[in-house]
RNA sequence: GCCGAAAUAGCACAAUUGGUAGUGCAACUGAUUUGUAAUCAGUAGGUUGUUGGUUCAAGUCCAAUUUUCGGCACCA
């Protein structure tokens, strides 16, 4: 005889076990009609699922989010339905929620073309039309084989096979579709109104390259035709800010064939990696680190002390000559300690922090690039940290520091923290990550960050910090890192000591750190997040001062040197074109400010100032121009409240 | 690296069943001297990614290859 509790408090009792949907018609039939799921204390569970005890229940809607990742899930159901009445020899693999939609992988012989998606969608969506019931049973092993035996599903066969502790398995059939699942589900498919199958992949089967790979189909879905088309008009907006087409359309770089995954840097792009830079040398100076170069390539030796030989070797570019094997570095670590270890350094000396802008060479796999986000060629803005164990709580957290700081400076408020442990393949003894890990983890607690495990993706050497940031639809890269490091400082690799107050030679530990990540990475992040509509202190171009006709130029001119013997980026446009031309390509090159100088401006030694956005902020003289752009400037890309 | 798709002028795109490679913008030349998102006219620009094949004939069909795009695996 359980009890029911609703939300608002109210208490409803039952003779006998009811499911979340009787509750939800003993209140109305409306609510009845639009209940998705039950959330039976604090626990989601199909509309179906029988409570025996006294329990509170949650009528999940498609108002809720949770009611929305149902049927997103139910979807893939029903793509596996559709896929199946279109290609019977189809078998099913795995079919989970995603962000703004599902994918379903698939095996078949015949491949999916982009045609065949709106097939499939179309029947699905027609499918959905009939509102047909999704009935839930629990069906015992030996029936849940005999199940998918009789329909050849080979991969589900081995899913069930690897799920040893379970007796019982979930199963929902959608009419003669039948898929297994933990649920919840839709009670019936006419939650389904709005979906689109948008493009299919390949996958490994169980994410494992060893294994088959299979076809993937992703699909989007929302509670409604408007919210899927809102969706999909914005990630044609979205789409717009591809850092990789305003790279070619505000002329910042180009990418070409003769050097894959290596970017060629045109004068405005040099310009805001230099801005990049120099704001990044600025932050080294005020938080005590010293800047080092170091060769590009180093004997091959010394990668094989340092352990990237025996990882990485195949990602690594290499030369010979006179007989000598050499590396182009993948990486600046075993450099920075050849630099630490040209003196004998005191305890007394640590930490030292040692930086550089290292131009780092990787032979990444040819599938794997992507714009300037993931590259053959870059420079991270790289550093080192030479401590002792009882500092590496202190400079960690003044890492972490100066990332939030800096990224606040280029108008990053989203960072995502993950927090990466040992991976299988790695160095250094259990002991000694025990330690990293702990160190770096409450470093991370202490400062109350929210952050994700990613359980076995630390570096080979020591555990990660990573932060990370999204591009224009929502993939999201790496670009901070700190990593602690126990293992290269050691004898048996490249050796680094200080001399302890017992005057004894200890080992130093590394920490590993990078701010911004890659160069490369990093710009085209800021080019996607800004739209390229860069605030002042980032623009290549922070103004351009246009001449009505040919009588003013001379004005312009001088005007113009003046203002970039102050400093500024600005550019004079004395063609011969009407001034409406001329404002018109400045602003889709996104200049924030353009002067127009025609003979009122002549007469009263002012120029007239455009804003980014069409803002006539009216005449401007020379001291008021300087005072404008130097304020714009002093903000950085700060998010002001 | 794996699966799938694509590659045409500087950029964005066209080119029936295989039958003379075009359009717009940019560029260049001339005219125009212009007041806040496109002045007009003209000119030039291509071995259709590369290599090979089928054919009387290939941008179009076939094969190989390179690169790019979307994912997967990888990511020091």
């Amino acid at each position: 005889m359980p009890i029911i509790t609703l939300p608002d408090g109210s208490t409803k009792q039952f003779d006998e076990a009811v499911s979340a949907m009787q509750v939800a018609e003993s209140i109305g039939a409306g609510l009845a009609k639009a209940t998705v799921a039950g959330r039976i204390n604090g626990q989601l569970v199909d509309a179906s699922d029988l409570i025996t005890e006294d329990a509170s229940l949650e009528i999940i809607t498609m108002r809720d989010e949770e009611g929305v990742h149902i049927m997103r899930h139910s979807c893939a159901h029903l793509l596996g339905h559709a896929l199946k009445q279109l290609y019977p020899d189809v078998k099913m693999a795995i079919g989970p929620v995603i962000d703004n939609g599902f994918y379903y992988d698939i095996d078949m012989v015949h491949k999916v073309t982009p045609e065949d998606l709106k097939v499939i969608e179309k029947r699905m969506l027609s499918l959905a039309k009939t509102k047909y019931p999704v009935v839930k049973k629990m069906l015992p092993r030996e029936e849940a084989i005999a199940t998918f035996a009789e329909r050849g599903e080979d991969y589900k066969l081995e899913l069930i096979n690897d799920l040893t502790n379970e007796t019982k398995f979930g199963f929902y059939f959608h009419e003669e579709y039948v898929d297994m699942c933990v649920g919840p589900h839709l009670p019936n498919m006419g939650f389904v109104k709005a979906l689109k199958l948008t493009h299919i992949a390949g996958a490994y089967w169980r994410g494992n390259s060893d294994n088959k790979m299979l076809q993937r189909i992703y699909g989007v879905a929302f509670e409604s035709k408007p919210a899927l088309k809102d969706y999909l008009l914005m990630m044609e907006e979205a789409e717009k800010r591809d850092h990789r087409k305003l790279g070619k359309t505000l002329d910042l770089f180009h990418l070409e064939e003769i050097s894959p995954g290596m970017a060629f840097w045109h004068p405005k792009g040099t310009t805001l990696y230099r801005v990049v830079e120099e704001y990044m040398r600025g932050q080294l100076v005020a938080h005590d680190y010293e800047e080092i170069r170091t060769p590009l390539i180093m004997d091959r030796s010394l990668w094989e002390k340092s352990g990237h030989w025996d990882k990485f070797k195949d990602n690594m570019f290499t030369t010979e000559t006179d007989n000598r094997d050499y590396a182009v570095k993948p990486m600046n670590c075993p450099g920075h300690i050849q630099v630490y270890n040209r003196h004998l350094h005191s305890y007394k000396d640590l930490p030292i922090r040692i930086a550089e802008f290292g131009l780092v060479h990787r032979n990444e796999p040819s599938g794997t690039l992507h714009g300037l986000m993931r590259v053959r060629s870059f420079t991270q803005d790289d550093a080192h940290i030479f401590c002792t164990e009882d500092q590496i709580k202190e400079e960690v957290q003044a890492c972490i520091d100066l990332v939030f700081e800096t990224y606040a400076d280029f108008g990053f408020e989203n960072i995502a923290i993950k927090f990466s442990t040992r991976p299988e393949q790695r160095v250094g003894s259990d002991a000694v990550w025990e330690l990293a890990e702990t160190a770096l983890e409450e470093t991370l607690k202490e400062a109350n960050l929210d952050y994700k495990l990613q359980p076995g993706e630390g570096a080979f050497y020591g555990p990660k910090i990573e932060f990370q940031l999204k591009d224009c639809i929502g993939r999201v890269w790496q670009c901070g890192t700190i990593q602690l490091d126990f293992s290269m400082t050691q004898a048996e690799r490249l050796n680094a000591v200080y001399v302890g107050q017992d005057n004894e030679k200890h080992h130093p530990v590394m920490i590993h750190r990078a701010i911004l990540g890659s160069l490369e990475r990093f710009v085209g992040i800021l080019i996607e997040h800004y739209e390229g509509k860069f605030p002042t202190w980032l623009a290549p171009t922070q103004c351009v001062m246009a001449s009505i006709s040919d009588v003013h130029s001379e004005y312009v001119s001088k005007m113009t040197k003046k203002l970039k013997k102050h400093g500024f980026r600005v550019e004079s446009d004395l063609r011969n074109e009407k001034v409406g031309f001329k404002i018109r390509e400045h602003t889709m090159q996104r200049v924030p400010y353009i002067l127009v100088v025609g003979d009122q401006e002549v007469a009263d030694g002012t120029v007239n100032v455009r804003a980014r956005g069409g803002n006539n902020l009216g005449s401007f003289t020379y001291s008021e121009l300087v005072d404008l752009l130097s304020n714009d400037i002093g903000k950085l890309g700060r998010v002001v409240e």
